[in-house]
DNA sequence: GTCTATAAAGAGATAGAC
DNA sequence: GTCTATCTCTTTATAGAC
């Protein structure tokens, strides 16, 4: 994973992933049937956690705009906890059958939010004057962006950066 | 630019580029060196037009808040006019010495952005309860995310999409 | 389960004719 | 300025010994 995330999936040799593992490309294959089946399973890690979220119980009651919330939180969670896999999700272009599948399933992960924010501007909780898929782009382009700079070693903590995600989506920048 | 953002750069062969060019790959080495020198006319193209809006009028003189306005409004006009230059300049990894001046080029350009979120939370039109760096990142990642789903064709005009990010960006989705 | 050796295909790039 | 043919290197993947 730490590999596929340095030099992009695609410009990644399979030698190259068996001498960061200390093996031989044989010994890899012997584990794994081909480069794009740990493609595979990475994204299909990565989808489940986010899937999880939307079973969990707080995202199923409540409020449109308290459960968007809570998913908001636990998908910042999501990210840093499983951020190689989530990195390499959002780096898919759908060049094969493996990547067009995720790119499917993510579009309908991206579908059951709208709906959530939909109903949150339905309920008054979240401004209608924006078009709730162009809210929910924008807001998770926020979200998914963390993968780019957000390291688990660094000073701020996930429960920290999830605060700051939902103060400036929320409440934004602005002082009043 | 079309196929290498469809594909990637790492997963497009320069027999692609030349077929979607109705050319043979040898005439497309006639007018450039390399496949990666394409890449780096691309990049450069991308980043001297971000430069550029630093280098404006409104981003040079007034409030700090309001160069930071004006000049996030402008890096989303960057981006719609020159969709495919930056999808490909935000894709970049590192992988060669090209992509890597790229990279510190817009760590630069970032560090400015910075630089200006925090003169603004000094004379209090930006929050300072968020650290100038992160405010930065989550405003700039929701900006660039732009360029994985906006298409011209679409509904929505570059000026419109820019009013929706200064919007949320600065006054957040929830309503008071 | 690991290895060395190698197959088969495709990559970026060039030679040289027209 | 375009082409066909080709070079050289690297790629993913496999064969088969240990």
């Amino acid at each position: 994973m730490q590999v596929f995330i340095e030099h992009g999936y695609d410009a990644t040799s399979v030698s190259s992933l068996a001498e960061r593992l200390g093996l031989s490309k044989s010994a890899l294959y012997h584990h794994y049937a081909s480069k794009e089946r740990l493609l595979e399973l990475a994204l299909d890690e990565a989808m489940g956690s986010l899937e999880a979220v939307l079973r969990e119980p707080d995202a199923t009651v409540g409020s449109a705009g308290e459960r968007l919330e809570h998913v908001l939180r636990r998908a910042v969670r999501v990210l840093v906890d499983k951020l190689p896999f989530v990195t390499l999700l959002l780096r898919v272009r759908g060049n094969s059958e493996v990547e067009r599948s995720a790119l499917e399933r993510r579009r309908t992960f991206d579908d059951q939010i709208t709906v959530l924010v939909r109903a949150a501007q339905a309920e008054g909780s979240v401004r209608g004057d924006i078009r709730a898929a162009v809210a929910t782009r924008l807001l998770f382009g926020m979200v998914n962006s963390i993968v780019e700079w957000y390291r688990p070693a660094g000073p701020e903590g996930a429960a920290e950066l999830a605060d700051d995600v939902l103060a400036v989506a929320l409440d934004g920048l602005r002082t009043r």
